[in-house]
Formats: C-alpha cells, sequence, structure tokens
RNA sequence: GGCGGGUUGGCGGAGAGGUUACGCAGCGGAUUGCAAAUCCGUGAAGACCGGUUCGAUUCCGGUACCCGCCUCCA
C-alpha cells in the first residue's frame, strides 16, 4: 500500500499517515459562512483537501474515506447582511430573510466549487441542523467543569484545558499579554470564550437552559465532528488563519468533552493566497471572488491547475500569467489526451508525489514528464487524480465547430491560398494567412497539408470579407 | 510586543548533503517561400553573513526583507 506523509501541524512535522481505521478513513474540514460568494482564498482549502480526498479514496478504496465540511448558516455577519436588506427594503421576515441568503449562498458555494472540479464531501452538514448536538455538548462541558453560564452566555474556562495552545504553539498568559482581548463583563478570565450566546427575538434562536441563544461559531466544528465522524478521526483541515482561535478552541471543546477520543489526530493547514504579489483586499481592488474568475473567462480547470502549481504549505500568488499559462499547458494536454483511454491506473510517479505530503507541483511535473513521453493513456489516468483533464470539465478547451457553410468556405480560401503559393504570388498567401488569424481561424500546415480549428473569438463575417 | 511561514535561474516553482528538476520566456537548429504550429538542442539559480562537513542551494545560528496569526475576514 502507498505510504501517504503528511505534514501535522500539531506536532510540527512529516508523519506517515496511519488511519485509525484504515476502512473508515474520517476527514474534517472547515467549511465557509454562508452570507456572500466564496472569494478565490476561500476555494484553496477546498482544492488542496480535494486532492487529499481523491488521494486517500485512491489509497484506501472510496467506499474507506468519509470527508465531512460543514457549512457556517448561523453568525453574527450573516445576520447583518440580513438586516441590511431588510433596510434595503425586504418585507419578509428576517429569519426568512436570513434563510433564503443562506440557502442561495449555499447553492453558489456549490456551482462554484463545482465548476473547479471539487467534488462534493461526503457530508455538508449545516450548522442550524445540529443545534441539539451542539447543547448537549455545552450541558456536558458545564457538568465537568469547562463551561459556566452567566447572564445569558455560557463561556468556556479556558484555564481548564491544560493543553490550550499547544496547536498553534502559544501561552494562555502569552496571548494575554500581548493583547485586545474583549474583557466582558460575563466573563471569568480575558481567554475564555463564547458557546453560546443569548439572541433577539427577530433574530434566529434556539430554546435552552439558558434562554433563547446560539451557538458560538467554534462549538459548531466540535459537535458535528463528532456526531458525523466520532470521537476521534484522522484529519482535521482548514486554512493557516484558523489555526488560532478556530483550531485551539474546537481541541480545547472536544477534548474536554470527550476525553478519552482524541479528537483528531492529524491536523493540516494551508497557507494563504495573495492577488500580483499583495494581500488581497477590497481596498486595494483586487477582490475576488470565485464567481468573478468564471466570469472573467478563467475556466474552473485553469484556476485548478493555477493552485496546485503551489504546494499547501506555502504562500500562493494568483497572477494572470499564471492563468495564462495554465490554460496553455492544459489545451496542450487536453489535445494530447483527447479520445484517449485512461490507463488502469495514475503513475506511480505521480501518486508518489503526492503521497509526499500532498505534492502537487511535483506531480505536475511528472504530468509532463508523462506528456513528454507520449503515455497519454498514463497523463489522462493520473491527471484524473489531480482532479484534472476530466472530460466533464473540457467544455472549455473544445474547439468550436464551424457550421458547414463556414467550413466550406474555409477550406475554399484554404485551397485558393494554396494555388497563391504554388503561384509564388505571396502578397496573396500572405493576406490570407492574416486575414484567417484576424477572423479566428487557426491554420497549421503540415507535410500532409493544411489543418484548421477556431479560435474562441471566431467571427465569421471577417471570413466572408475575404473571398 | 508575542507566535509562525517564506526568500531558488528573466518569470513561475519542486526535490535532494555531492550527480539534468520541471514549465513559461530566451537563444541555436530542423521544417517553411517567410511565418505560425511542431520537433531537437541549449545558457541561466539558490537574499546576506557566519558555522558544521572532504563537500551545502539542501543541516545549524544570526541579519535583512516579505507575509500571516494574536480582532468569530480561508
Amino acid at each position: 500500500m502507498t505510504t501517504i506523509r503528511l505534514t501535522n501541524t500539531k506536532a510540527r512535522r512529516k508523519e506517515v499517515f496511519e488511519p485509525i481505521d484504515p476502512t473508515k478513513v474520517r476527514m474534517y474540514v472547515c467549511g465557509p459562512t454562508v452570507y456572500d460568494r466564496a472569494h478565490i482564498g476561500n476555494a484553496r482549502p477546498v482544492i488542496v483537501f480535494d486532492v487529499l480526498y481523491r488521494l486517500l479514496r485512491h489509497v484506501y478504496g472510496a467506499d474507506h474515506v468519509t470527508y465531512v465540511r460543514n457549512f457556517t448558516d448561523v453568525d453574527d455577519k450573516i445576520n447583518a447582511r440580513a438586516a441590511e436588506m431588510k433596510a434595503a427594503g425586504d418585507t419578509r421576515p428576517l429569519e426568512a430573510i436570513i434563510r433564503a441568503l443562506t440557502d442561495e449562498t449555499i447553492g453558489w458555494y456549490h456551482a462554484d466549487m463545482d465548476a473547479l472540479g471539487a467534488l462534493r464531501p461526503d457530508r455538508e452538514p449545516r450548522a442550524t441542523e445540529w443545534i441539539g448536538a451542539m447543547i448537549a455538548m455545552i450541558e456536558d462541558l458545564i457538568g465537568k467543569g469547562h463551561a459556566y453560564a452567566k447572564e445569558g452566555h455560557v463561556l468556556f474556562r479556558v484555564r481548564s484545558y491544560e493543553g490550550y495552545g499547544q496547536l498553534s504553539g502559544r501561552s494562555v498568559d502569552d496571548m494575554i499579554a500581548g493583547a485586545r482581548v474583549e474583557v466582558a463583563p460575563f466573563k471569568e478570565d480575558p481567554m475564555d470564550f463564547v458557546l453560546w450566546k443569548p439572541s433577539s427575538d427577530e433574530l434566529p434562536g434556539w430554546d435552552s437552559t439558558w434562554g433563547r441563544g446560539r451557538p458560538g461559531w467554534h462549538i459548531e466544528c466540535s459537535a458535528m465532528s463528532r456526531e458525523l465522524l466520532g470521537e476521534s478521526f484522522d484529519i482535521h483541515g482548514g486554512g493557516i488563519d484558523l489555526q488560532f482561535p478556530h483550531h485551539e478552541n474546537e481541541i480545547a471543546q472536544s477534548m474536554c468533552a470527550h476525553p478519552k477520543g482524541g479528537f483528531a489526530k492529524v491536523w493540516m493547514h494551508n497557507e494563504m493566497l495573495q492577488v500580483e504579489g499583495k494581500k488581497m483586499s477590497k481596498s486595494l481592488g483586487n477582490f475576488f471572488t470565485v464567481r468573478d474568475l468564471l466570469d472573467q473567462g478563467h475556466p474552473g480547470e485553469v484556476i485548478r491547475f493555477v493552485y496546485l502549481g503551489t504546494h499547501y504549505a506555502k504562500p500562493m500568488d494568483w497572477t494572470e500569467e499564471k492563468a495564462r499559462q495554465a490554460e496553455a499547458t492544459l489545451r496542450k494536454w487536453r489535445g494530447l489526451v483527447a479520445g484517449i483511454e485512461p490507463a488502469p491506473s495514475p503513475a506511480p510517479s505521480v501518486i508518489a508525489a503526492l503521497a509526499d505530503d500532498l505534492n502537487t507541483a511535483g506531480a505536475i511535473a511528472e504530468l509532463h514528464a508523462l506528456a513528454g513521453a507520449g503515455d497519454t493513456a498514463g497523463l489522462k489516468a493520473s491527471a484524473a487524480l489531480l482532479g484534472l483533464l476530466d472530460e466533464t470539465m473540457g467544455g472549455w478547451a473544445e474547439v468550436r465547430g464551424a457550421n458547414a457553410d463556414a467550413a466550406a468556405l474555409i477550406d475554399e480560401l484554404l485551397a485558393a491560398r494554396a494555388n497563391a503559393r504554388k503561384a509564388k504570388d505571396f502578397a496573396r498567401a500572405d493576406a490570407l494567412r492574416d486575414g484567417f488569424a484576424a477572423a479566428g481561424v487557426i491554420v497549421k500546415d503540415t507535410p500532409q497539408g493544411a489543418e484548421w480549428e477556431l479560435a474562441p473569438d471566431f467571427d465569421p463575417a471577417k471570413l466572408e470579407a475575404l473571398r
């Protein structure tokens, strides 16, 4: 069996991956808060962990891997966005607006991530559907002395968990020292974080022994991973920005609620994304959603290829130049594998690269080697492990067919050009050549004669003008 | 201030203590009436300063610069 090595953020080193149960490999990745379109930074963990999911399925069998990614659909930002909509004239009750907003956003998320070639996780729990489990977990934590209720809030007693700070490498005292920590009056300690908070009448809320309220962000992932994957599972992933406080808090909650479970065995964090060398931000004007890039004409497969060109643990830069190169490479490869039956399994070199801490850039180099060696069947099978060159994603690279009239005209003009060349009327021949290019007809001269295909900007009127 | 990541050839970007990364661009050649496409070949690197070593871009330390987190922004 393939040996997979992964960098475990918690251990701060690369480790051999040994699933708790090889017949039931379990992975949890933090999903989006659904109040707006996913931006291109949100897409990075989706693509990274999609490749890991594919690799795990390849190594352990598709039926032996469970991938869970949540939707956070109860959150202050969602409430704020819904309030904006109401202020802008939406007459529905706030809860109805919120439901419509989160439903629509989830639909967008699915469409956008599908376009990037990401497989849907096995389970995509919505936080609002697991409130009961969250309340039960909070009650359990209170019962064990790790949490306390005060003024309608429930807070986690950070000092009660001695391992707090281990994942992110911080001590509680350091954190307090440097810190702009909100010291709410109901907190015993400044570091304590919210498990449950009160909700106003018009905002979404659930009844509990602490009054009507809603869960804090961190408890969602602890409760849902417990319900769907158990008290211990193999991999927990997410962006490095979530390492603290979100993942640290998840660990504290889960380890205190289920001391024997161990929670996630391996923690993986992807580094962040920049745009043209700068942090993506609305003020710099370099803020893009995935949908923006798709609408600009960047095919999802091209976006995916750009992301896979940089190792997940390194900062990645999105640039137009990279997109251009990725598109050219994929177009070339798609030409090579068109109509080819993929090999029964991916090339060992590609598997080896991915098994070495998800070295996607190395895997792409191996794909180049396969393409160079003419192993198109191997290329196709291996690219599939990266979610590339899939039949269903290739629409963008397909050459547009010409209708019969246009095809006949192109053939006629090509014949005219051949005659002009034969007659050494190079002015006429070159005029036709330039005309084809301007009309969006790509002509390739081969020893067997001229071949042609249509570019995306094919213009029949310009072609007609060449007569 | 605390914690963490990064710095590789013109550009992007990997691995490995000693032997070609790879891709794009460039250059040379084949092919072509000239091109395009294609094919063949090729130069070019390791932020800076020390240390360990027979030998370091690869290990260790320091410096500079960049980035992230410490604020429920992936």
